[in-house]
DNA sequence: TATCAATTGTTGATACATCAAATATATTTT
DNA sequence: AAAATATATTTGATGTATCAACAATTGATA
């Protein structure tokens, strides 16, 4: 009757993002690279898609629109990206990475794949895909 | 080379805790439960081993002391725990919940464990060992 | 025992999360 | 075209996270 609360599925989630998060965090301060976790991935996902909205960044970083503007407003004042004006729409922004942001971002790419190979050290291909999909199913339980 | 975001591990794994926080989350607002998830995990935590010192909830919780003061704050606010002094330590409180706390955990149990079933509803036994140990695993990877 | 070091809890600063409300603009309907 | 509706972004309020600095207290050591 799941008493202990490390039994329970959602918390071992909980616990293991919060575990990795802060482990990625220490190593961006450690080297000083002046940027959180969640700024990073923005930063991965503009890179990717860029020119975009700020909706869809929102969507694809699973993050609140109001959330966005503010780490935005962040990353446009250490100048690694910008919001450019569309002609035929005044309501949204492009957000792109500018030179500075491509180059952070290529600079720091090694580093954080370095990071992500750590977390599933010693799995197999099989067990990552399972992992992959037992996640994605917990996620439609959800939804 | 893991290209997409959603091909990475860790980034699935945030992914399923903000969709099963906000599914839980949602649940609780709906039926005007007043607290939140971070909450109501604190209370559970609380009932288990109290009466214990602030410290040792925020290790039990995997949070920040600082935090764990904070949200106390509230929780006292809602009469749900006390802060009692040790005769024999002035640095340490003991928290226990309130007769009003020990309640609200009750009667809202069984609607929490329900939600965890359907977490992992389709599971089998060794799927959910499977991912507790890969999940833990990832966190020994990162520590 | 007096000083120094460690521990516990609190507070301040900054980042992020959510929701709701406000703004400005775009689109659809009548 | 004007009015109603929808969309994109911003801002405010509240809750949580981290770290650093601080206060009070306790424990260790000289």
């Amino acid at each position: 009757m799941s008493q202990d609360l490390n039994d329970v599925i959602l918390f071992q989630i909980e616990k293991t993002n919060k575990t990795a998060k802060q482990y990625s965090q220490k190593e961006f301060d450690r080297i000083g690279l002046g940027i959180t976790v969640d700024q990073w991935v923005l930063l991965k996902i503009i890179e990717k898609h860029q020119p975009l909205s700020q909706k869809e960044l929102a969507i694809q970083s699973l993050r609140d629109p109001a959330s966005i503007t503010r780490t935005l407003d962040l990353l446009e004042n250490k100048n690694y990206i910008e919001r450019a004006a569309i002609v035929d729409n005044r309501r949204q922004y492009n957000i792109s990475l500018t030179p500075a942001g491509e180059k952070f971002v290529s600079d720091n790419m090694k580093m954080v794949d370095a990071h992500r190979q750590q977390s599933t050290a010693g799995f197999t291909q099989e067990q990552l895909t399972e992992l992959k999909n037992m996640l994605i199913k917990i996620q439609q339980n959800m939804s």
